[in-house]
DNA sequence: TGATCCTTAAACAGTA
DNA sequence: GTACTGTTTAAGGATC
C-alpha cells in the first residue's frame, strides 16, 4: 500500500537524529539542514514545519513515482490494480505551470487518491513523529503545532473526498459505496489548492531532480520533446479522463489541430461531428447518425460546469494555435527574409517555370513546352510558379497567391524589374523560367539598358534570348508578342536613323500608360509627407524606390542594399516604380543613368511638355518628389492631382 | 458587370 | 518567293 510505503519512509527518516536531516538528504539537497532546529530547543517553527512537510512531501513523492515507474508496488497494490502513471509531462512542469485545478486534470481519480493518500499518511505519521518527538526530547505539548497539522489533513481530506465528488458529478468515475463519502461540513471549506499546490510541487520537484535513474515513462523521449508534449498536453480538455477514470488517449496526444478536414466537417454539416462519432473534446461517442448525435450532444455536453470549463480549454486552444500560427507565421518571413538576402544561390529549377503566366498564357504556354521537359503543374493543389516573383524572391503574399494564373495584381506588386532582374539575371539566362514581366516593361528595360537607349527590333530580340532562357523558344510567338507591343503602345517610339529604324522609349508615355492609381489619394500624400525617410512610404512607391535603377545591375552593393531594404516589402509595379526609380536613380548611386538619361534622354517623340515645371507652384505632392529630385515625375504624378494644382 | 490590361494569335502590308 | 518588320484586329483571361 502507499500509505505503507509512506509510513516506511517516514520510519526510516525517523530513524535518523530528527527524521528531517535525512529527509533533506534524499530531497537531492532540496532541503535544509536546519530543519532540525526547531529540536534544538523543543520548539518548531512555522517554517520549520513548513519545511519539514515539504520534506516529507517531497519523500513520499518520489517514492510514490519510483513505485509507480518501476511497478514495485505490491500484489495488493490499490494502484497496481488500477494502473497509475504520473503524466510524463508532469514531470516537466514547473510549479508555475500547473495548478491544483490541472492537477486534478492531470491524475486520475486513482493517481490522485492515491497521492492523496500519500500525503495523509505522511502527515499522520510526521503528527506521530513529532508528538512523539516533542514528548521524548521536549516534553512539551502539541498545540497549535498539532493542530495545524491536524487542519491540514482535515484539508487534504477534504479536497480528496471534493475531487470525488466532481468526478462523481462529471459522471467520470464511479466510486463504491462508502469510499465516496464526503462530509458534509467539507463541502464548505475552501479549496485548500495551496495544499495540493504544495504536494504537486514537490512531485515536480522530484522529476526535476531524479536525474538518474529516470522514471521508465521518461526515457524514450528528450527533454525538448516533453517539454513539448507538456505545451500540447495543456491545451487537452480539462477532463482528459475517460469514464473509467484512466486518462484518454487525448491526454497525451496533440491536440487535433486538424482531425477533421474541411470537407468531412462539411459532409458531417455539423463541426462536433464526424466519423460517426463525437468530436466533442475527450468524448468520441459513437453516434450512428446526426439525430443520435444531437440526442448526444444535448444530453451529454448541456450547459453546465464541465462544458463550459471544456469551451474555455478550447478557447485556449484556439489561442495557443493562434499564437504558435504567429510564432510560425514569423518564422517563415524570417526564412524568405534569409532567401532573400542571398538571391546567388543555386536554383534547381531544370523545367520551364511561367513566374507571369498570364491569362491564358499557361494553358498555351504549357502546349509549348519541350516535349522532353514536364510541364508544370497546373493544378492549383500544387503550385509551382511563383507569380511575378523571382526565384529568390518570395513574399508571403506571393506564397498565398501562387498558382497557375498569373493575378495582374502581383503584376503591380512584385518585385521591380530592375532589381529583380539584377538579381537574378544568371537565373533567367539560364532556367527556362518565364520572367515575371510583361513585354512591354521588358521591351522598356531593354531598350534603357543599352547605351543609347535606342534598339532595333532585333537587338531587343537578341536581349530577350540572352536574357532569358525563356525566349529562347516559340520565337514566333514572343516575338509576335514584342512586336505587338511596340505598335501597340505608345511609348514606344519608332526612329529611323542611319542604320534603320530603331526603338525607343517615351517614359512620358510609358508612365500615362497606367497611371499609379495611388497617386495623389490622400493616404499616398501622408506617406510620402511623414516617410521622406523612405520608411514609411506607401508600400508602391518603397518597392518602386527599390526597383530603382536599371543602372544598379551592376552594382552590386547598391543592389544588396536595395534587396535587403525596401526590396522585402516587394510591392510596387515596374510602372510605378518607373516614376519614382527615377527618384533612386538621381541620387548619388547612381552611375549609369541620370534621371534625364533614363527618362528623357531618350525622349525621341516630340511631344510638348504640356506643364512648365518651373513655371508652376508646386503641389504637395511635387514638392516631395522634388525633395527627392525626381525631375519629370512630378509632372507624372501631378498629372493625377487636381487640375487647380497644376495651375 | 463593364473597363482595362495583358497575352496570344492572326491577317495584312511593306521592304530587303 | 521568302523572311523580316510593322500594323492592326480579335479573343480570352485576369484584375479592378
Amino acid at each position: 500500500m502507499m500509505v505503507e510505503s509512506a509510513t516506511e519512509t517516514i520510519r526510516t527518516a525517523s530513524s535518523n537524529q530528527n527524521g528531517v536531516s535525512s529527509l533533506s538528504s534524499q530531497s537531492d539537497g532540496g532541503g535544509r539542514e536546519g530543519g532540525s532546529n526547531g529540536d534544538a530547543n523543543g520548539e518548531i517553527s512555522p517554517v520549520d514545519l513548513l519545511h519539514l512537510q515539504q520534506q516529507q512531501a517531497l519523500q513520499a513523492a518520489r517514492q510514490f513515482l519510483l513505485q509507480q515507474a518501476t511497478g514495485l508496488s505490491s500484489p495488493s497494490n490499490e494502484v497496481k490494480q488500477s494502473p497509475v502513471q504520473v503524466p510524463v509531462s508532469m514531470a516537466m512542469m514547473t510549479p508555475q505551470m500547473i495548478t491544483p485545478q490541472q492537477m486534478q486534470q492531470i491524475l486520475s481519480p486513482p493517481q490522485l487518491q492515491a497521492l492523496l493518500q500519500q500525503q495523509q499518511a505522511i502527515m499522520l505519521q510526521q503528527v506521530t513523529h513529532t508528538h512523539t518527538h516533542t514528548h521524548t526530547h521536549t516534553r512539551q505539548p502539541l498545540g497549535s503545532k498539532q493542530l495545524a497539522f491536524q487542519q491540514q489533513l482535515i484539508q487534504m481530506q477534504q479536497l480528496q473526498q471534493q475531487h470525488i465528488l466532481n468526478l462523481q458529478r462529471q459522471g467520470l468515475v464511479s466510486l463504491p459505496p462508502g469510499q465516496g463519502a464526503v462530509p458534509i461540513q467539507s463541502l464548505n471549506h475552501a479549496y485548500p489548492s495551496s495544499l495540493l499546490h504544495t504536494v504537486l510541487c514537490t512531485i515536480i520537484s522530484v522529476f526535476h531532480s531524479a536525474s538518474k535513474p529516470e522514471p521508465v515513462f521518461f526515457c524514450s523521449r528528450g527533454r525538448s520533446e516533453m517539454y513539448r508534449r507538456i505545451t500540447q498536453w495543456q491545451l487537452m480538455p480539462v477532463c482528459p479522463f475517460s469514464r473509467s477514470g484512466r486518462l484518454t488517449r487525448h491526454a497525451f496526444s496533440l491536440p487535433p489541430l486538424c482531425c477533421s478536414s474541411a470537407h468531412e466537417e462539411h459532409t458531417a454539416s455539423h463541426p462536433l461531428y464526424g466519423h460517426g462519432e463525437c468530436k466533442w473534446p475527450g468524448c468520441e461517442a459513437l453516434c450512428e447518425d446526426m439525430g443520435q448525435f444531437i440526442k448526444h450532444l444535448n444530453n451529454e455536453h448541456a450547459l453546465d460546469d464541465r462544458s463550459t470549463a471544456q469551451c474555455r480549454v478550447q478557447m485556449q486552444v484556439v489561442q495557443q494555435l493562434e499564437i504558435q500560427l504567429a510564432k510560425e507565421s514569423e518564422r517563415l518571413q524570417a526564412m524568405m527574409t534569409h532567401l532573400h538576402m542571398r538571391p546567388s544561390e543555386p536554383k534547381p529549377f531544370n523545367q520551364p517555370l511561367n513566374l507571369a503566366s498570364g491569362g491564358s498564357l499557361l494553358k498555351r504556354d504549357g502546349e509549348g513546352f519541350p516535349e522532353s521537359l514536364p510541364h508544370p503543374p497546373t493544378s492549383a493543389t500544387a503550385p509551382i510558379t511563383p507569380l511575378r516573383q523571382g526565384p529568390s524572391v518570395i513574399s508571403s503574399s506571393s506564397l498565398h497567391g501562387v498558382g497557375p494564373i498569373r493575378r495582374r495584381n502581383s503584376d503591380k506588386y512584385c518585385t521591380p524589374i530592375a532589381s529583380e532582374l539584377a538579381q537574378n539575371c544568371e537565373f533567367y539566362k539560364n532556367a527556362d523560367v518565364r520572367p515575371p514581366f510583361t513585354y512591354a516593361s521588358l521591351i522598356r528595360h531593354a531598350i534603357l539598358e543599352s547605351p543609347d537607349r535606342q534598339l532595333t527590333l532585333n537587338e531587343i530580340y537578341n536581349w530577350f534570348t540572352r536574357m532569358f532562357a525563356y525566349f529562347r523558344r516559340n520565337t514566333a510567338t514572343w516575338k509576335n508578342a514584342v512586336r505587338h507591343n511596340l505598335s501597340l503602345h505608345k511609348c514606344f517610339v519608332r526612329v529611323e536613323n542611319v542604320k534603320g529604324a530603331v526603338w525607343t522609349v517615351d517614359e512620358v508615355e510609358y508612365q500615362k500608360r497606367r497611371p499609379p492609381k495611388m497617386t495623389g489619394s490622400p493616404t499616398l500624400v501622408k506617406n510620402m509627407i511623414s516617410g521622406l525617410g523612405f520608411g514609411s512610404l506607401n508600400a508602391s512607391y518603397q518597392a518602386a524606390l527599390a526597383e530603382s535603377s536599371l543602372s544598379l545591375l551592376n552594382s552590386p552593393t547598391l543592389v544588396n542594399n536595395s534587396s535587403g531594404g525596401l526590396n522585402m516589402l516587394h510591392v510596387g509595379h515596374d510602372d510605378v516604380s518607373s516614376t519614382v526609380e527615377q527618384v533612386n536613380s538621381n541620387g548619388s548611386c547612381s552611375p549609369g543613368l541620370s534621371p534625364q538619361q533614363y527618362g528623357h534622354q531618350v525622349h525621341v517623340k516630340e511631344e510638348p511638355t504640356e506643364i512648365e515645371e518651373d513655371s508652376r507652384p508646386m503641389s504637395l505632392m511635387a514638392s516631395v518628389t522634388q525633395n527627392l529630385s525626381i525631375p519629370g515625375d512630378e509632372r507624372d504624378m501631378e498629372e493625377e492631382l487636381p487640375t487647380e494644382e497644376l495651375e
